[in-house]
DNA sequence: AATGCAATTGCAAATCGTTTGCAACTGAGG
DNA sequence: CCTCAGTTGCAAACGATTTGCAATTGCATT
């Protein structure tokens, strides 16, 4: 079926780890998350599971999205208005830049800026759970280079 | 701590600039947005203005907060799940801290990290517009201080 | 392979925060 | 004090997400 392992995490059998049930929907949704690059939302998930599966909820969509999520197997992104987008825990993390005029969303990562935040929460009798750095731009025209 | 009308901007006035009438409903909620030092959401908003006069409605509470959105004189947060919460536009540019315990939210501003976040977007070929920065913890236990 | 039962599903209805249509009302300039 | 577009309250509509429930289905056991 996939050939390339490396970038898609077996979530099978992390899930079967955790004791869930390995079910059609799930097996469904979770192929379609290790196939995935972008940051979909539900209802993108849905309708990609939809063409493999026509009987898959939109319920079941949100229920394993929250299931994987507490596992810590994907992280939810609210940006600004619209729904919330989900994307693989498995690689590094990073913060994200979005395009205010394609919706686009691109991940960078700053140790600096990280180490500032910690220390600034230091500063303040605070220890950081997590956090959210978005930036939201838009191109900048090539006759304004400086 | 506070010196009186200075960290009060005469919202009337700018928004009779703008063309905008002043009616009882928003004279009210102007009043309690100006006297407000955190960030109520607009339920909130709602009740507060209800113990000054009951006949004003959750409608025309979302509808002023658009209306000075719009006009910049407010800002509109979106936390992590749960409503919109607001404050004044008045005060200089901060950041949010949020305590995962008590839904406290601490201001803070880190000029440095706002210039890593330029220099990070201009990298990328992007101008920020906007962006949002909170960081989400709980107090640090005394005994971990160090 | 057949059995049993809790986990999981699909569906519809419920929820939450917010917006909107509409008829009644009101601010402010004449 | 008239006029009338701007504004209001109300209820209904909304979009995203969650939930109750009865039917279904993994999967551990025979």
């Amino acid at each position: 079926m996939n050939h390339s392992a490396q970038t898609k995490p077996d979530y099978e059998r992390e899930l079967r780890r955790a004791g869930v049930r390995i079910t059609r929907p799930r097996r469904v949704i979770l192929d379609i998350l290790a196939a995935t690059e972008d940051h979909p939302d539900a209802m993108e998930i849905f309708q990609r599971a939809s063409t493999i599966d026509k009987s898959i909820s939109l319920s079941t969509v949100y229920r394993t999205m929250k299931l994987l999520e507490g596992m810590g197997a994907i992280h939810r992104h609210a940006f600004e208005g619209g729904p919330a987008r989900f994307e693989q825990a498995s690689g590094d993390h990073h913060d994200h830049l979005i395009d205010l005029d394609t919706g686009d969303v691109i991940e960078f990562h700053s140790n600096r800026i990280e180490e500032l935040q910690d220390e600034i929460a230091r500063e303040l009798g605070y220890e950081i759970v997590h956090h959210r750095l978005e930036l939201y731009g838009r191109r900048r025209k090539a006759s304004a280079r400086k």
